[in-house]
DNA sequence: GCGCCCTAGTTGCGCGCGCTACCTAGGGGT
DNA sequence: ACCCCTAGGTAGCGCGCGCAACTAGGGCGC
């Protein structure tokens, strides 16, 4: 049974006098220090002591010894992937615990307001960014002592390059192509938080229906709450555009919305894609085609990578191979 | 203009070298000890010193000195007040930052799967809960070396009276009564991450409903991906039930949808209320009533909390002033 | 008996910072 | 001349742990 907790923590010292060994020997048993031989029946004594008076490592103290903390910041972009993203990192988070690791996500890649990045504050060991770093973030992360980086910096230049980024976009126009569409609109979220990451998705967009010589009208954000997304209807209805690229589902709810709230039939009359497959895709009526990522697939290998630059374990699965498809619903399909 | 950084970090020591003075000094000069007297002079060449050298305190060795992190962790149940809630907390994370601390969020209360939770990892100063914490939990904290938990343990004791739970519930079924419905049912989710608070909403609303003398049929969890929400739907209108109390927006959506899907009219068949005005309660066709609370508000109540803990801050506002209220929308009032 | 190696440990330093206790020069009162 | 006070510092310990360097105590070949 645990000892009630007396006011001051218990250290590796007190188990060493517990034991009656010394420090160092019960340091070497808890982290079964490499190239150190303890006899199986001390190793028994320390460990069960250490049950026993329910010792916890002072981190600080670890930390600072070590030269080096176990924590591992994620950053994700904007809302990226969303729930599925947050529950599937349950699993990474999970084994990187069980090798003494935190694991910390930070959703929003670049936040505002003159928040100070949580790597300034938390001193993690290793930052993990679902894109790569800006020189900027680069360099504050080295001057707040972040020791690995990854992407590495300069090693895949910009967000279009990320995977479900220009692929998923892609995606979406391919699907609209196919189902007969010729003429499309591209909306987006009136975030200024987001911008890049929804210029690239619609750069990639445009470019894809270029690609299949399909006409695009020009990019435009809409917002529930004035009148732009009813406005914005209108304008694509009249001009002949019979299908809409989302940025994300929130914004393919949006549009679809405004277009039955104009007595519109979607997908008839206006057809709509979202990307991420967030829950409003599906619960949406009719529910929306969208974009879903294999986001376990994902967060298996962003904690690989994480485990591969704290602990140099190797990383099996590759970033490319992430599965992306469509999600075909009611919504394109009719 | 800040040097090339070496591949040693930049320590108090190094300042105390450049300026020529005692890393005593140094210190008492970048934290301000109080009952301390610098000549402004000395002050002034010391930050000089430590802004050009790049300096960045170790946060393990300050930690370990200091005797304790700083780190606050917010634990938030479910993901109640989902995104506003998270936008809001920006704020207080910025307070935070500029008195030092690092605010991480734990959206989930109770991580399942064998996740150690963040406090045994991160090693916080203090933990900062939407409502309380199990006996279990808190002796979890105490052994992991956190030293302030608030809500006090056995503060307040469950679910039910932590703002937005009870209260939310409450003003679903006043809503309905007073659009003259008599028999409602209330819909759950099938998520086994959060029964709890989904039982102290339940229980709230029907308790609610009795006071009233509203009829009520029993709890059923419903879920969209299988026919779980079309045959509730099914059930309510054939028992008559005219409005429909769900826990979150998801679920109301979930039901809306089935409802609409069944060729039934939302609300003059049947109405539904969500709660916590996420996006989807806006976004849905018909837009969706919900409960909104003022996660500003609640925000900063809980920064405040957590500067008081830390810094021994006064507290100003208060918890119960939370303002929390119904949004009417077309799910309802047709 | 002697030198050698191997096992199972121990001693003790260093990590970087917070902070208490101490020191010193100069000034003013008596 | 003496003492005391204060401003403006300095010396150095302690925090708890990781780990390198060292060592006591055998077994073993020659």
């Amino acid at each position: 049974m645990p000892e009630v907790a007396a006011s001051r923590r218990v250290t590796s010292a007190d188990i060493a006098k517990d034991v009656g060994v010394s420090r160092a020997t019960v340091g070497f048993v808890l982290n079964s220090t490499p190239g150190k031989k303890i006899s199986e029946a001390t190793r028994a004594r320390v460990l069960e002591s250490a049950a026993r008076l329910g010792y916890q490592p002072n981190r600080a103290a670890a930390d600072l010894a070590r030269g080096r903390s176990k924590i591992i910041l994620l950053v994700l972009p904007d809302r990226l992937l969303g729930p599925s993203m947050q529950a599937s990192l349950d699993e990474g988070a999970r084994v990187l615990a069980e090798a003494g690791y935190a694991l910390v996500t930070q959703p929003q890649a670049r936040p505002l307001g003159g928040i100070p990045p949580l790597w300034e504050t938390l001193g993690p060991d290793v930052v993990i960014g679902w894109t790569t770093f800006t020189p900027e973030e680069v360099m504050s992360m080295r001057a707040a002592g972040v020791r690995r980086i990854r992407p590495r910096p300069g090693e895949s230049a910009r967000y279009d390059q990320a995977p479900g980024v220009a692929e998923g976009a892609r995606m979406q126009v391919d699907h609209l192509h196919e189902l007969g569409h010729r003429r499309i609109a591209v909306a987006a979220l009136n975030d200024p938080q987001m911008i890049e990451l929804q210029r690239s998705r619609a750069d990639a967009a445009m470019q894809r229906a270029e690609e299949l010589g399909m006409e695009t009208v020009a990019l435009r954000s809409v917002d529930h709450r004035d009148g732009s997304s009813a406005e914005a209807v209108r304008i694509w209805h009249d001009d002949g555009v019979t299908a809409v690229v989302a940025y994300n589902d929130d914004v393919a709810a949006t549009v679809a919305g405004a277009a039955i709230e104009a007595g519109l039939r979607v997908p008839q009359d206006l057809a709509v894609i979202g990307h991420d497959d967030s829950p409003i895709a599906s619960l949406f009526v009719p529910p929306l085609s969208s974009i879903r990522m294999d986001t376990v697939e994902a967060a298996r290998y962003l904690a690989a990578v994480a485990l591969h630059e704290a602990d140099g374990r190797p990383v099996t699965s590759t970033w490319t191979a992430l599965d992306t498809r469509v999600v075909a619903r009611r919504s394109t399909l009719g």
